[in-house]
DNA sequence: TGTACATCAGTGAACGCGCGTTCACTGATGTAC
DNA sequence: TGTACATCAGTGAACGCGCGTTCACTGATGTAC
C-alpha cells in the first residue's frame, strides 16, 4: 500500500519506485489467480503504469517472479528463524515453534509460498535465488541439529535427514491442507494440530519422551 | 500410442477415438510444460484434430484436465491398493509397500500426479472427481487402519489421523524431491530412502519396534 | 544561485502471435425399411 | 441386399482478445560548473 494511493492522485510522470510496486502487484496477482495466473502486462497494469514500463527493472517475467521468489525465501527464514528463536526456551518446544511458523507462512503468505514451491522455478535459476533458499533450509537444519543434540550420541540420527523430514511434513500438510481458500479439503483436525501431532509422534520416535 | 502413428494416414475424417487422444495428449503436455502451460489448443494439434473439435468431447479446458485427474486418482487408487495388498505378508510390510507405490506414482506419473494436485482444480469440481479422490484416500486410510490394529487398544490412534500424517509426508516428499527432472533440489538421499526413514521413526513412535 | 546538459524512467503506438470460441458446413457411420 | 436418411464427429474460416516485446519519444531528475 501508500503507493497505491499515490497512483491517481500525487503521482507524476515518473513512479519513483515501480520496482518494488510490481513485485507488491504480483504478489498479489498470484495470491488471486495462482503463480501461473499472473502475466506481465497483469503486473504492469495493476501498478497504474503502461506495459512497457516493467522492461526497465526486470528483464521478463520470469525475472521478476524469481525476485518475488528470492524475497519469499528471506522472509521464510527469518520468520522460521524466530520460530526457532536460538532454541529457547528448550530445543523441543523450539522445534515445535519451527513447525507452526512454517504453516503460518505458508497461511498468511500463500503468494510468497505459491512463487517459492510452486511456480516451478528452477531453485538454481540464479544464485541469489539460489542462496536465499539455502539460508532458509539452514534454520531447519540449525533446529534439527540442536534437537539431535539431546539424544545420546549412539541413537542421534542425522540432522540433515531430519531436517528434509521435518519440511516434507510441514510442506505437505501446507499444500494439501494449510490454504486460506483454494484446494481445502474437509478435514477433522487443523493443519496446525495435523503437524504438531505428527511431530509428537516422529520425536517419541526419535526417542523423546512424551513429557520433556 | 497407436492413435499417434494412425494421424496421418489411415485415419480419415472421423478421428474414431479423439476423445481419449485428448486426454493422452493433455498428459504429455502437462509432463512436459506443468499443468498451466497447457491448452485447449495446443491438446486438439497434438491429436492432429482442428481447434474446434475437443469442444465435441469436452466442454471446456477445465473439463478435460478435471477428467485427466479423475483418471489419474483412479490409477492412483489403484497402485495405492495394489502396494498395500490387503495386509499382506504383514501390516507393516504392507504400510511400507503403500508409501513406496506413493512415490512411484508419482514419480512414473508425473501428468497425473500433477493434474490430481498441482493443477488448482477444486477436489470437488464434480462429483466424480470428488468421489475418485476419496476411492485413493479411502486405500490410505484402510492401510493406516489395518496397521492400528495391531496396537493395543489404549495406544491406539486415530487411523483418519495416521493417513493424514502419511499422505502429508509423501506428497511433501513427492513434491520437493520427488520428480524426474523439474525442481529437483541436491538431495544425501533418494526420495524413497527418506519416505522409508520417516515412516520408520514415526512407527517407533507408535509404539512398534524397530524390527517386527 | 542559476543554467546547461546527461541520464534515466515511463509513454503510447505498433507488431505478430496464439488462444478460445462460434458458425455453417461436410463427410462418415449406422440403421430402418 | 440395397437405399434413404438421420445422426454425429470433425472442418476451416472467422472474430475479438490480451500478451510479449520493440521503438522512437518525452518528461523529470540530478549534477557539473
Amino acid at each position: 500500500m501508500g503507493w497505491k494511493r499515490r497512483e491517481r492522485e500525487e503521482r507524476g510522470y515518473h513512479h519513483g519506485n515501480l520496482r518494488e510496486a510490481l513485485k507488491e502487484a504480483a504478489r498479489e496477482l498470484i495470491k488471486e489467480k495462482g503463480p501461473a495466473g499472473f502475466t506481465f502486462a497483469d503486473a504492469a497494469r495493476s501498478a497504474g503504469v503502461s506495459a512497457a514500463a516493467p522492461y526497465r527493472h526486470f528483464r521478463d517475467r520470469e525475472a521478476l517472479l524469481a525476485d518475488v521468489a528470492r524475497e519469499g525465501y528471506v522472509r521464510f527464514a527469518a520468520m522460521l528463524s524466530a520460530g526457532w528463536n536460538d532454541g529457547r526456551p528448550n530445543a523441543l518446544t523450539a522445534f515445535h515453534s519451527v513447525g507452526r511458523a512454517y504453516l503460518a507462512f505458508a497461511r498468511t503468505e500463500p503468494a510468497y509460498y505459491a512463487a517459492m514451491f510452486e511456480s516451478g522455478l528452477a531453485p538454481d535459476l540464479n544464485p541469489e535465488l539460489r542462496a536465499a533458499a539455502d539460508q532458509a533450509f539452514s534454520v531447519l537444519r540449525t533446529a534439527a541439529e540442536g534437537v539431535a543434540a539431546h539424544l545420546p550420541e549412539a541413537r542421534r540420527p542425522p540432522a540433515l535427514m531430519m531436517s528434509l523430514h521435518i519440511w516434507s511434513v510441514a510442506h505437505g500438510i501446507a499444500s494439501l491442507f494449510g490454504r486460506g481458500d483454494a484446494g481445502r479439503r474437509a478435514m477433522p483436525m487443523s493443519a496446525d494440530e495435523l503437524l504438531e501431532s505428527a511431530m509428537l509422534i516422529y520425536l517419541q520416535g526419535l526417542g523423546f519422551s512424551q513429557t520433556s
